[in-house]
DNA sequence: CTCTGCATGTAAAAGGTTACATGATTCC
DNA sequence: GGAATCATGTAACCTTTTACATGCAGAG
């Protein structure tokens, strides 16, 4: 439903007007934690919501090289709001650790540990990253479910290390049991 | 990469043989909530994998309905435990109540709890459905693994549930600011 | 002059869901 | 007899990724 991608655009336009390039740059550096997109969708969805009236696109070239700007349309305003207000799809999460942790009963039980560290690992980078960007950006009070979204992210990837922590520490004491 | 299905069907096939719907009622019970699988990849992969002589396919019926189970192979059992060793591909989240709170700027500040309290809602579901499964199936010493993944999700959504609680607190009372 | 970044795009492949068709069996 | 569950399958569709092609602009 709802095909996500319209709505990352429709989100991002609503601070000013964007190029295709700058919604995957910034889509890449934000909402990529939670919802990515590639070009592949961006360009021919920017296309899409055009025809459909939600947003305009305006050449605005750079000396000699093309570059065409898109903005919201009133229509496309509305819309976003109306998606803002539906109920929204539940999480889908995909995590290929879990996946092997749950399988992990074909493996002798010294390789366990090994499973759930790759797993904190990865956490762990994804946490460095979201530390980065807010330290990076400063709080704007303008903005506060974005301050809101950035501190679920870091939560709840904490979350994850310090449960993988402390399996590690279990697996490695309690070797049988 | 990987695939994924391939790994969920050879994991399953470890406790013994399994049909294709008994692959998609069990994927619905229990990997569903980190990897799902419809029929429309089960079944072609059943045959894949046969193909490739990583299973093999035994036609059991049950009096006139047809039935047919597959096993691991040797070769099978070794693929799979090649992958429980190879590094893991990164977690992926797909959360649309996340990105409603992205952008929920464009929504006045009183439906911000709103968008909160779906999100809660949606774990709270999840976390009902994990604790069914926890009582239900009863701790087998032999399944250390998938013990943990249940505890994970529990932990896991049981945090997210928390975070939303303590927004909706924090929303509620700190209106302006 | 070279490297990085800006900028647009697409074709093909891969991955996945939905919806349907078909029919047997078991439980009430 | 009817409903739920067992059981197999596929075709159409949708979404998403990957990989490539192209070329200008600015910094060093």
């Amino acid at each position: 439903m709802t095909t996500g991608i319209k709505f990352v655009i429709l989100g991002l336009l609503q601070k000013g007007s964007l190029s295709g390039y700058d919604v995957k740059r910034i889509v890449d550096g934000s909402t990529r934690f939670f919802w990515a997109a590639s070009y592949g969708q961006i360009y021919p969805e920017l296309r899409r919501l055009e025809a459909e009236g939600l947003v305009t696109g305006t050449s605005e070239p750079h000396g000699a090289r093309a570059r065409k700007l898109y903005r919201l349309t009133p229509a496309g305003r509305k819309a976003l709001r109306a998606w803002l207000r539906a109920p929204a799809a539940g999480m889908e999460l995909r995590n290929e650790a879990l996946l092997k942790l749950f399988f992990a009963d074909g493996l002798p039980r010294e390789e366990l540990p090994g499973v759930v560290a790759a797993m904190r690992a990865d956490s762990e980078e994804v946490l460095a990253r979201l530390r980065e960007i807010q330290e990076r950006v400063r709080p704007d009070p303008d903005e506060t479910s974005k301050g809101l979204v950035l501190e679920f992210g870091i939560g709840f990837h904490g979350w994850i290390v310090n449960w993988c922590r402390a399996q590690e520490a279990r697996l490695a004491k309690g070797g049988s049991k």
